[in-house]
DNA sequence: AAGAGGCCCTGATAGC
DNA sequence: TGCTATCAGGGCCTCT
């Protein structure tokens, strides 16, 4: 569930089940995540309340009474479960288990509370959480990350900085957090189709009209995504929750050898590495 | 100093 | 069927 949308789509049904509860009880069974889990974590959240749920980018922000932040950041294969305790289940767009349906493997922390717990699962460990005693602190981790397109102030100037004169692929400039915050490869691929702008082209050698469109299909394929639910791109094979509709959508992610969707196109969609990535393409619509 | 590539992991699938 | 190779929604680290 790694990309913007789909944090975003969790954060919004996470929000829902867990604002103003009180964690009981937190319980570790692999601390091997892509950074160790510190030795405190747990106490850290123990019997705390949770204040908000946030997101910025691909991280998911958990604020706690005490003024401590959990980050969570999904890697390429975490996700979250609820699992409650009665059998009437709400649905929400969280992956929801029943306790047959859970994945038997790769649950490496739940999170107890009153009526239900929620579980991480990660079978690659890319994923990682850690904790932050201040908003101030959360802050000057995540600064290179605010810089995401559904912020009001990504704009034509504020993108047009952040290319400069740079000399790398505008396909490893989306892709590249530091410079923008939240796009990974599906979405990269999809924008760039939309923009018309061949991912190989150079950021310092975009034209205005380029950037222009970046701007704009940046935040409409990201909104577009998050209204859809999200994408689900693979998925347990037992899952029981909701899955996201956006790979629906899809015009070039995935479509290696299938026909252009543009009117009056016929190119064939081609598959390509750029930075050990796969990316797709148009080569007719896509020539600069 | 910016940019390319390797690497951290497990699991699904394709091809033989 | 069963093996092996390749690929996957990410990003940090090292080398040039």
């Amino acid at each position: 569930m790694p990309e913007l949308p789909e944090v975003e789509i969790v954060k919004q049904s996470l929000k829902k089940t867990i604002i103003y509860k009180k964690i009981i009880n937190v319980k570790v069974s692999n601390r091997n995540l892509r950074f160790k889990l510190k030795k405190n974590f747990e106490t850290y959240l123990i019997k705390r309340k949770i204040t908000d749920v946030l997101r910025i980018a691909k991280y998911l922000i958990i604020a706690l009474d005490n003024n401590k932040y959990l980050i969570i950041h999904f890697g390429m294969s975490g996700t979250l479960h609820l699992l409650k305790k009665d059998k009437n289940i709400k649905n929400t767009n969280l992956s929801f288990y029943n306790s047959c349906d859970l994945p038997k493997k790769h649950n490496h922390i739940e999170f107890f509370f009153d009526n239900f717990k929620v579980i991480y699962n990660d079978p690659r460990r890319f994923g990682f959480l850690k904790i932050f005693n201040s908003r101030e602190n959360l802050n000057k981790y995540l600064d290179n990350y605010e810089k995401e397109p559904l912020n009001k102030n990504f704009n034509v100037n504020h993108l047009k900085n952040i290319l400069g004169s740079k000399k790398k692929n505008i396909k490893n400039i989306l892709l590249d957090q530091k410079c923008i915050s939240g796009i990974g490869n599906i979405y990269a691929n999809e924008i760039l189709f939309f923009s018309k702008i061949n991912p190989k082209k150079l950021g310092k050698n975009l034209s205005d009209i380029d950037i222009k469109k970046l701007v704009f299909y940046s935040k409409k394929v990201l909104n577009n995504a998050i209204l859809k639910g999200g994408s689900t791109i693979r998925n347990f094979k037992n899952a029981n929750g909701i899955e996201g509709k956006f790979q629906d959508d899809f015009k070039v992610y995935n479509k290696k050898g299938l026909k252009c969707t543009n009117k009056n196109c016929i190119q064939i969609i081609k598959k390509i590495t750029i930075s050990n990535r796969s990316t797709f393409y148009c080569s007719y619509c896509q020539k600069s």
